[in-house]
DNA sequence: GATGAATGAGACTTCATTCAT
DNA sequence: AATGAATGAAGTCTCATTCAT
């Protein structure tokens, strides 16, 4: 299986300057920019856009997929604070704002990947956030602070319905009224 | 001069097939869909459908407008269940979820007004809705039920927060976690 | 042969409002006013307006025929003056700056007539004003004041080139500049 | 970072084809014309229209434009005729003539400039034919042939009213009426 | 490999005309 | 006879994608 030849330097550095205008573009306008927008703000041109990313969802995919990877490596970090002794549920009460703070910029793209239907792009990024998160959980509840039935399911559904659109105050009142919910402290839900 | 005389039948008629339409199509093909296609959906030509709303943005709206409308009369019947005596956390619970289980089949409309930025419809609707949440959460703060910082932009926050685009269990889920963050039991937020 | 019966005298109030909307919107805004538009200015609606004129072309035939007759009319009152024994040509070209000041108020009638291949409305108004101009003509050459090669087709060309829809002082000048073209003075074309 | 390189051929053949395509089609019918008849006559697609000319309108006035350097060559080539020693008086008049006959084919091109009020192309085309006919109009006032009060805008006064919508023998009998107006002969107009 | 011109389906909206009330 | 809601073809313009240079 021969590998595929090693991209030529510009080719390289053109897909990284296309990924960040993508991002930006998307951040500031939104994902309906129009691909000749994102290839200007990247100085190429259309052709060479789609060169890289042969369609709009994949090139969307691709800056979905960075921002992931973000996430793991500090989905790792975290977790490597909470090994070294560091409280559990602070750690990923912090965690999660964090993510969301880096959402803000990327603001659209969560919507965008759901528009366009978008495929996950590198699934191990996917595993190692899911892993180090997962290892957080269990530390948490091992030391009795965070919630026996929580799981990395509920961190991600956290991620999802997060109001990165809003304005900071409302982002942290979030955090304040979401936090309690992980914890072990929670109340059973009332009899119905 | 006549002055605006009652509308004609049909034309009532049209109105209400349009909404419904409108309201199913955005649910299910999100904000994007044609306004040939809405029409279709209604059994109307576009030509009618823009003689009832000038503009895709008026017709968004309107939809927006409706949903509104069934917010505030869910809000309104559920504080006269706390007035007479419900429990106001169990009641405010539980509209939370019928209002997120409602926007399930509006799915998109919230999308789709920040996006087309239409303005909302009767502004009496949100009024209702609002003194009425405000009514139980004061009685339930009067309880020692609900945390005493909790307000109505709180309920707000979580509306626009909450997955209706994600499936029924998923749903559930979110309200479990986020219940108790409304709760007296919230314990404060790990010193920094 | 029965004659049609008698119209309703609101039919005929109708169509007299009409006519009048219809002239002063295309004065306002062209021809390519919206029927609806006339009709609300006419203060009835767009059935009626169809019932009076079965077609756009129709309602605007019906305005160009009003200002012909308006200016047979003129025309023959002209020629009442001449044959009086006022000076033909300063009549002619009076007549000629009152016509044109009358088209301004009707500005854009002329254009719609031929963007819509309007048929010209009654024949008789044409005719009349056909021959009373020419008898201005005839006095004049028989006054030496008027070119002998001057005929009717000529006074049509100058209306029909009439610059109505520029500044009253270009039109003023665009009179003077004309004018003597049709003088006994005007000397021949050099030889080519 | 390149200067605004030199367009490529194709492109450059493509503008000129929708320019010549969109002169003859409104010529036709009249500015009226879709832009998807203009691009069909073109052998483009719409797409391709607009990216030469973001509006409707900027293409109206570059076929406006492409007329207004046409007139200016001509009013150049005549005057320079003048300079050397012909008539002044005839040579405007063969001028007028001239490019009326060349409105005939931009038929509607007037109008659709007013119509969509377009703005003048390149405006040292305009001074060049301004400049020129006024180096003509002052050797024919110097040779007392022209009127001493006739001015530039007396000439484009005329060409605002030919009429380049009438048949052939139409113009040249206005061309007759009209030029009379320009020459030192022209009588004083008769005493209000 | 990059460029950017060309493509063409499809979006929103308008408006002359018809027809049920 | 009047009303005004409904119709639907057509118009201008956008934009993801293809392809000649």
């Amino acid at each position: 299986m021969p590998q595929a030849r090693a991209p030529r330097a510009d080719a390289v550095r053109n897909r990284k300057k296309i990924l960040a205008a993508a991002g930006e573009q998307i951040a500031t306008h939104g994902p309906e920019v129009g691909m000749d927008e994102i290839a200007a703000a990247a100085g190429v041109a259309v052709g060479t856009l789609y060169r890289h990313f042969p369609t709009k969802t994949d090139l969307i995919a691709a800056v979905v997929a960075e921002h992931v990877s973000r996430v793991a490596d500090d989905a790792e970090a975290t977790y490597a604070r909470v090994a070294a002794g560091a409280g559990a549920l602070d750690e990923l009460s912090a965690f999660l704002g964090r993510v969301i703070e880096a959402s803000v910029s990327d603001r659209g793209v969560k919507t965008a990947a759901r528009t366009l239907g978008a495929q996950p792009g590198d699934p191990s990024d996917e595993d190692r956030a899911g892993a180090a998160v997962e290892a957080v959980i269990k530390a948490g509840q091992a030391a009795g602070e965070i919630h026996p039935d929580v799981t990395v399911d509920d961190i991600y559904l956290l991620f999802a319905t997060a109001p990165v659109d809003l304005p900071a105050p409302a982002r942290a009142r979030w955090l304040t009224l979401v936090v309690p919910g992980l914890t072990s402290a929670r109340p059973a839900p009332a009899a119905g």
